[in-house]
DNA sequence: CGTATATTGACAATAACCTGTCAATACGAC
DNA sequence: GTCGTATTGACAGGTTATTGTCAATATACG
């Protein structure tokens, strides 16, 4: 018989919310992404490259995605036109992901479009609520996060190998 | 330039929290389930058909996933012998997904480190503000859900076929 | 300089989700 | 009972994520 805390019950009920939520954003996300050619994914590490071309790796490391799948997406965009590669000068084999015109375009769309969805859904809710669910996400992610557990004892960001 | 309001930046940026979170728990779910066979989705999936045989289809309509890709890990369960199908009088063709005393002992088990991995996260945090992040992630769920914004006007748990 | 270590991209395999489609089954209206 | 509709499992195909491995490139240390 496990003992849950009354913490560790809210917490764990919690983990199932945020499962629930990421399913149903992914959709909405997805459906705003669709009339550019866009998905949810390839959305999200078009937007981290907006601002500023940098390598795969980079932005697998702003998004605590692996390397791997982030490359997988990001071919797909430059497949498609919404990227391109750019030398790197630092770098020889880290080419940086370039934002296109018709990335750029594609970009203001769906910003154009999750605005009117988050002020929609947003202004369902009290701010002072929204901002205290994010201030505790943001705490709880803290608590998970690796590096927080071991301090920065030791490792980097090395791929995990058990 | 789209506008956003308060609400609506407060609301974006959960969105991202969510997005990182949801990475963050499957990885540590995996690592809590791996020593016993099981993975963060099968566990899920194991843990709703603990309380009683069900249909494939119901765990996914309990879950808010497709029946396609809970048919897919439930037919993974039942090839490593953490669940069996049984036959369900009430209709031929949807058979009783039921766990089996492989999968009991495997609950078992994930439970106890489950508990241990939330009470140790969760103590970490003030009851009150796990309280009050857990009922603004549950509305904001339910302004999600695609049947309250219609309300219950018509369609039921059809397949959208956009 | 030279060597050990870290980072990076490439490639392969796998898991878990999605949509679309089809046929079998159940069920309600008539 | 029959017919139309909803539910269900099965199969196919695609996207996004994972891990593991390898070679190429950077970088830090002696």
């Amino acid at each position: 018989m496990p003992e849950l805390t009354a913490q560790g019950n809210a917490f764990t009920e919690l983990v199932l919310e945020v499962f629930r939520l990421h399913g149903l954003i992914l959709r909405d996300g997805d459906a705003i992404a669709r009339p550019v050619g866009l998905t949810s994914a390839r959305w999200q590490i078009l937007g981290v490259v907006e601002h500023g071309a940098i390598p795969v790796a980079s932005v697998a490391r702003l998004m605590g995605l692996s390397r791997q799948s982030v490359q997988q997406t990001a071919d797909a965009l430059e497949r498609e036109g919404f990227t391109e590669y750019a030398e790197n000068v630092r770098h020889l084999r880290a080419k940086l992901v370039d934002v296109t015109e018709k990335g750029r375009e594609a970009l203001r769309f769906v910003a154009e479009r999750q605005a009117e969805w988050a002020n929609e859904i947003g202004g369902k809710h009290e701010l002072e609520d929204l901002q205290t669910a994010l201030r505790v996400l943001r705490e709880l992610r803290e608590s998970l996060e690796p590096q927080s557990t071991k301090a920065k004892a030791g490792r980097k960001n090395m791929e995990v190998k058990e």
